[in-house]
DNA sequence: GGTAGACCTGGACGC
DNA sequence: GCGTCCAGGTCTACC
């Protein structure tokens, strides 16, 4: 079956399946790079769902062999407009890049939406399982999750979703360890997981949390394996702008674009954006890195 | 508050 | 093929 969501008058797919490397992560796959996607979802009900995302004329369209009843339907939707950020009034952070020839592009271009996950524990695991290794890496231990705990569509074997806090909470932490190859990660997406699956953690309630940025950020520091990098990518991930995720890359790019290659400090990274104010963290992000204007 | 070392894996490199 | 080194953030112990 299909059904179309409506889209903000500046969204673009691409733009949002190119705003970084979430769509090369299981469950999400792309075999259109950056023009559409497939995702794999487990509904509230239990049902497991493969569906499609590609644009189209009134919005994007939304493809499943899956006949979903209403309910399922409006789930489907409600997730997706979180995924693809679409209730984001972007007109404010515009106002600010057509003034900047660095971030001229993202007006032309309809950037700054930010792909997620359904579910900010989803995001959360991949954020772990994103530090202290290579994207291959991250790519690799987030596959074994998914192909060892993640609910199957059907019979087959594939594809999967991504694995449930009560599914991870239940797995042997020696098999998170050995078996999906975490190594000393693997307490640290326990230990969350059995937080969310007892109801300790209620993590998606941050989503519309009502918190200042820097009490969020601590509530997030205060998550085994969420140090200063990874709280602020879920702050971007959870639409808090004015969050910069400061990790190597960062000061890599930091140091060639303002400070002609020399060594950097994460204070240099802020200082470079502090300008944007509450949009620093977008400003970094989608900044035009080492291109003329 | 700041710092050093451990944690784990894969890739690059030299032999 | 094997061994060594390094990159990549976070935690913990220590000062």
């Amino acid at each position: 079956m299909r059904f179309s969501l409506p889209v903000p008058p500046s969204f673009s797919l691409p733009a949002v399946i190119r705003s970084h490397g979430w769509v090369q992560l299981a469950p999400y796959d792309s075999q259109d790079p950056y023009h559409a996607f497939a995702y794999v979802d487990r509904l509230a009900n239990g049902r497991v769902v493969a569906y499609e995302v590609q644009p189209a004329a009134e919005g994007v369209q939304v493809t499943t062999e899956t006949m979903l009843s209403e309910e399922e339907r409006a789930e489907l939707a409600h997730k997706l407009a979180w995924m693809l950020n679409l209730e984001r009034d972007l007109e404010p952070f515009y106002t600010f890049a057509r003034q900047e020839p660095k971030l001229a592009h993202v007006v032309e271009k309809g950037e700054g939406r930010i792909l997620r996950s359904p579910t900010l524990f989803e995001d959360t695991v991949k954020t772990i399982l994103t530090t202290n290794t290579s994207w291959g890496g991250t790519r690799r231990m987030v596959s074994a999750l998914v192909d060892l705990y993640g609910e199957p569509v059907g019979e087959d074997p594939a594809p999967r979703a991504f694995p449930t806090a009560q599914a991870l909470a239940a797995a042997d932490a020696a098999s998170l360890r050995d078996e999906a190859k975490l190594g000393y990660r693997a307490p640290y997406v326990s230990e969350l997981a059995r937080r969310v699956a007892r109801g300790d953690l209620e993590l998606e309630a941050y989503k519309t949390a009502d918190l200042p940025t820097g009490e969020l950020r601590k509530e997030l520091l205060a998550i085994k394996g969420v140090g200063a990098y990874a709280a602020a990518n879920l702050l971007m991930l959870l639409g808090r702008t004015d969050a910069i995720p400061i990790d190597s890359y960062a000061l890599k790019v930091v140091s060639n674009e303002f400070h002609d290659g020399q060594p950097v400090t994460p204070a240099d990274v802020t200082a470079a954006f502090e300008r944007f104010g509450e949009w620093q963290g977008m400003a970094f992000w989608f900044w035009s890195y080492g291109e003329e204007t």
